[in-house]
DNA sequence: CGCACCGTTGATAATGGTCAACGTTCGTGG
DNA sequence: CCACGAACGTTGACCATTATCAACGGTGCG
């Protein structure tokens, strides 16, 4: 079973093979969005639902003097806007610089899905307050952790995302974003993120070369982080019904 | 009708007289929360939904160091909780140092709310959907914006949503937290929320004293802040299916 | 009255930003 | 296959913002 939607909701709630047949029917018909294109942008009214299917895509923000704020990254088996079509327009952009694989769901489809499937429902209401601790995560990280712990537990976060839908090994995942783009991550100029990423580097805690991340002690970095996967509320055994 | 609940809810569906009184119904027997006390502590297991019906309640983390950061206010009208029984364990502390009135309603209240009333069960999605929106712009604040900004636009917000439901008038809103608490959710220190705050009244767009915030220019503050309210999704008849 | 807690101030230091230049890589077209 | 240009990564010098430390004043509550 290597559908990463599929693998991701296993942590949600258990499912059936009837379940897991239905989702990978939705699923197993992705298109290829080419670099530098936004998927959905905002102010605008959102249609059918985008799910991720395998690269990188973002959620951002523009203000006004160009600067940007990405707010998260959408990993295979992430949907953009799952609930989003309650809204009557988006409040950000979501967007891809890097090229990935993306299968448009009808809203309709989603509705159904969650009517006639209970277990599937259970699961995407996990994944949407996950999504909504991962945005907490990330604020705590900006508000009171250094540059380079910030840095540090981004990568582990990732890490641990990836790891979950089967798109990342036990230390490293490729990843194909620019420093930039971290830099507008972390809130963080992008010279200060090279600089970290030296200071790291240095450390031997990550090396980051070719576009792929390289974790030599993993256990040393979560440490360094200060990472405590409690917030992705993985393990399915825990969330069980008491 | 001064029930923040419903308020607050009008904003996310179009509500019947039926739906305002079961609304009603659930919540007008509020009880005084004393000063710091934690409403749910992380790492627990939440049983009850909590809901603010007046003063402040805040989300927050702890780091090991003692560093705290604040990931949200919550407002009368706001759920402190809403679709966290789902999971296994709280990932956040909800508290308040400043006593609030707090409803505290079984989680099967609610799953029988959202069953029998399909626009109350609408409304409380768009919250949730709100409350997600209102973490990415603090993130992007935080990210983005320096400190005199974030402060404004952060003082924007709660007014705004203070206002929707009754708990501000049109310059100012009381505020009973402290410049150190201010620190904690902005990701800076008391000396420099202080500094800040002078440097806000200085250019006449901020005053707060004696627990209350007074904004003498709400349109001069919320361009200084380039605040822009559409990420709270007010303004029910756009939300409306199409 | 006295003790906390909070707000305020000044001095100093650290973290991270900005600017500018240069190197490297990679994709494109000749 | 090579030349070119664009985008990205790297470095150094300098600057701005914000943190830290320490002290003191105000205010409210027991």
């Amino acid at each position: 079973m290597s559908n990463p939607l599929i693998r991701k909701l296993e942590h949600g709630a258990p499912l059936s093979d009837d379940d897991r047949a239905v989702l990978e029917a939705i699923s197993h018909k992705s298109r290829r969005i080419p670099t530098n294109h936004d998927i959905i942008t905002e102010g605008t009214r959102p249609a059918a639902v985008n799910l991720v299917m395998r690269g990188f895509a973002c959620r951002y923000k523009l203000l006004s003097d160009g600067k940007r704020q990405i707010t998260a990254f959408l990993v295979p088996g992430d949907f953009c806007d799952l609930n989003v079509t309650q809204l009557a327009e988006m409040d950000h952009t979501i967007g891809t610089g890097w090229g990935c694989d993306i299968v448009e769901i009808p809203g309709a489809t989603i509705d159904e899905l969650t009517r006639k499937h209970p277990r599937i429902a259970r699961a995407l209401q996990w994944s949407t307050l996950v999504d909504e601790a991962i945005l907490r995560a990330w604020l705590v990280s900006m508000g009171q952790r250094s540059a380079d712990k910030q840095m540090a537990h981004l990568i582990c976060e990732l890490l641990v995302r990836l790891q979950t839908v089967g798109f990342a090994d036990a230390d490293g995942f490729d990843f194909p974003l620019s420093q930039l783009d971290i830099g507008d991550t972390l809130g963080l100029s992008v010279v200060h993120v090279n600089r970290t990423l030296q200071e790291l580097r240095g450390l031997n805690l990550v090396s980051w070369k070719h576009k792929r991340i390289h974790i030599p002690d993993v256990k040393r970095l979560k440490s360094f982080a200060e990472f405590d996967p409690r917030y992705l509320h993985l393990n399915v055994s825990r969330n069980l019904p008491t």
